[in-house]
DNA sequence: CAGAATCCCACTCGATACTG
DNA sequence: CAGTATCGAGTGGGATTCTG
């Protein structure tokens, strides 16, 4: 958890909600989650089509690291492996929600826009 | 705006939020803004400790191209500015206050948890 | 005071290849 | 399928200096 350099000696706590989702891919991942409830390393690497491989992997390690998702492991061929919002990281819903829903807002704006 | 690499093709509405807030440090300043109303430079670069000048003026200039905030100079000497909100800006509010609320309920559990 | 410009290093991150 | 390892180009961003 100091892999972030935001000062919270203040206690700032944008910068405490920061610490946990300001990760490049994070509240993308988390708003999968919270509609898919259960999510696979294939599935996701579908969905943000932009992220590479390897920043997929590094973003959910370090989600899991901050007890934010599960990670559940499957000793199956070919391997299986699933990802599960912890109960802490079900506190976060409301941040994602107010995400899904500004840009759902914009994404209409925009639409109208340019017409 | 294509500063950015978020596809939005699919309009995935967390991407389009990101878009605009996902700078390393506007968050922070909007939570200021959404608090003070009116900040000043210098006033942020005090709030904010860890951001450099530079990139605090950086975070700045994104903001006020993407029309969330405004910027307003006053010629006197010494030189005179200050930052407001813009309508548009002002919308994103509940995803800041998401932000604030989930920071304080986790500052508050962390300061708990460590007695 | 409120920034812009320049320099330059550290680290991010994508591409590719490999593994259980 | 679900990752890890390695490498190298590109960039983020701090320090410093300069200006109106």
């Amino acid at each position: 958890m100091n892999r972030h350099i935001y000062d919270c000696q203040e206690g700032c706590p944008v910068e405490s909600t920061l610490q946990f989702i300001s990760g490049k891919w994070k509240s993308v991942i988390l708003y999968h989650l919270f509609k898919e409830q259960v999510c696979h390393f294939g599935q996701l690497k579908r969905d943000l089509k932009d992220c590479s491989q390897r920043m997929l992997a590094l973003q959910l390690a370090e989600l899991e690291q901050d007890g934010i998702i599960q990670k559940n492991i499957y000793q199956e061929i070919p391997l299986k492996t699933d990802y599960t919002l912890t109960k802490f990281g079900k506190t976060l819903e409301p941040v994602v929600l107010a995400m899904s829903q500004w840009g759902t807002y914009y994404n209409q704006l925009a639409k109208t826009e340019s017409n």
